[in-house]
RNA sequence: GCCUCUGUAGCUCAGUUGGUAGAGCAGGGGACUGAAAAUCCCCGUGUCGUUGGUUCGAUUCCGACCGGAGGCA
C-alpha cells in the first residue's frame, strides 16, 4: 500500500504555510515544503518563510538547505522530497507538503523519472549566446518532437532541449516519453487555496509592506546574491537590488514586488488548474478556523480509505 | 495678459500628406519533465479634450473654448 501524503497549495500569500500547520498538528503530520525559493538559506522575510517559531511547532523540511549561491533544481528537489516523504511515513509520521512551486509537487507527486542528463554549465552558456532561432532549427534536426514543443522564442527550453540530447545521444522527447511509465509512488490529497483576484491582491499589497517592515532591505542587501542565479531572480530581491543600484526608487520598487507578485500568484493558479487535481477552498469565504475544519474533515475521509 | 507647445487604450506615447488608429507597459487567458518566484505563447474599438466651421467625408485642416507644460511680460 503506498504511503499517504498530504498537500497543500495555493498561489502566494493565501496562507497555505499556517493551515498546513493547523492540520499537521491535528493529524500528526510534518511539513516538507514545496517552494522553489526558500530552499535557500538567508531568504527569510522575502520568500515568506516559516519563523523559528513555527517551525518549533511542527518540524519542517526542504527549507534552508542550499547557499543562493548555488543552483538547485526541481530533479534534485524531488528526489530529496520523495525519500523525505518515504521515511517521514516509515516513522508513522504523515508528510504534509505544502508550497506554491507547482513543477515541483507535481515531479514528486508523480514519481517522474527525469533523464540522466544534468546540468553542464559550460555547454548551456555555449549555447545560450546563439541566436534563439538557429538553436531551434538545429533541436529541429535531432529532436523534432520537442522542436515543435517548444516555441522558438522560448530560449531557456530550447537549450535544456539540446542540452538533453548532447549529453545523452538520446533525445529529450524520447526521456520525456518513459518518464512517467509508472504508478505515484504516493497516495495524494490535494488541498487548494484560492481567493477571488482582488481579495489576493489586497493580501499580497499587505503582505510586501509588511516585509517592507520586517526587514526585507537589509536582508536582501546582507546577502550575495549573483546575477544569472536562480536566488537573484527571487521577486522580492531582485526588485531592490535594482533600488541599491540607483535605477529606481524604493516606492518603484515595492510597486514592482506587488505587481510581479500578482502576477506570479496568478501563474500559480493556472499551473494548479491544469496539473493537479486539487480540492478546492475559497478562503474569502472561510475564516481560519472554518478552513481547518472542512479541509479536517476531508483528510480524515482520506486517511480512513 | 501675450506667445509657443500639448491634450489619442488604465499608464507612457506613435500615427493618420483628410477616408474613424497602433506599440510598450498594465490587464486577461494559456503552456510548462534537472533554471519554474524562471521562461515562453495568444488576446488591442478607444466620444483620437469640447464645440463650431471648411469638406462628399475631420481624430487629422481652420476658429473658439476648456485642461496641461514652457517662454515673454
Amino acid at each position: 500500500m503506498k504511503p499517504k501524503v498530504l498537500a497543500v497549495v495555493g498561489p502566494t500569500a493565501v496562507g497555505k504555510s499556517a493551515l498546513a500547520i493547523k492540520l499537521a498538528l491535528r493529524f500528526g503530520g510534518e511539513i516538507i515544503s514545496c517552494d522553489s525559493m526558500q530552499v535557500y538559506r538567508g531568504m527569510n522575510i522575502g520568500t515568506g518563510k516559516v519563523t523559528p517559531e513555527q517551525m518549533r511547532s511542527v518540524p519542517h523540511y526542504m527549507l534552508d538547505i542550499v547557499d543562493p549561491q548555488e543552483n538547485f533544481s526541481c530533479a534534485e528537489y524531488a528526489e530529496r522530497a520523495t525519500q523525505l516523504a518515504k521515511e517521514l511515513a516509515d516513522r508513522g509520521v504523515f508528510p504534509v507538503f505544502c508550497g506554491g512551486t507547482g513543477q515541483y509537487l507535481d515531479a514528486v507527486l508523480t514519481g517522474n523519472v527525469f533523464s540522466r542528463a544534468g546540468e553542464d554549465p559550460v555547454l548551456r552558456a555555449a549555447l545560450s549566446v546563439r541566436e534563439s532561432g538557429l538553436l531551434w532549427q538545429e533541436l529541429k534536426e535531432v529532436d523534432p518532437l520537442s522542436a515543435e514543443a517548444i516555441h522558438p522564442n522560448n530560449k531557456k527550453r530550447v537549450v535544456r532541449a539540446l542540452e538533453t540530447y548532447y549529453l545523452t545521444g538520446i533525445p529529450k522527447s524520447e526521456w520525456d516519453k518513459h518518464s512517467r511509465e509508472h504508478e505515484s509512488p504516493f497516495d495524494a490529497l490535494i488541498i487548494g487555496l484560492r481567493a477571488d483576484r482582488e481579495t489576493l491582491g489586497n493580501r499580497i499589497n499587505a503582505r510586501v509592506d509588511g516585509m517592507i517592515a520586517q526587514g526585507l532591505i537589509d536582508e536582501v542587501r546582507s546577502l550575495d546574491l549573483r546575477p544569472g542565479t536562480t536566488a537573484a531572480e527571487a521577486i522580492g530581491y531582485k526588485e531592490l537590488r535594482a533600488y541599491f543600484a540607483g535605477q529606481q526608487s524604493l516606492e518603484e520598487s515595492v510597486e514592482q514586488i506587488k505587481r510581479a507578485s500578482k502576477q506570479y500568484a496568478k501563474r500559480q493558479m493556472t499551473w494548479f488548474r491544469a496539473n493537479a487535481a486539487v480540492h478546492w477552498f475559497d478562503t474569502d469565504r472561510l475564516s481560519g478556523e472554518q478552513l481547518k475544519d472542512e479541509a479536517g474533515r476531508l483528510i480524515s475521509e482520506f486517511l480512513q480509505t
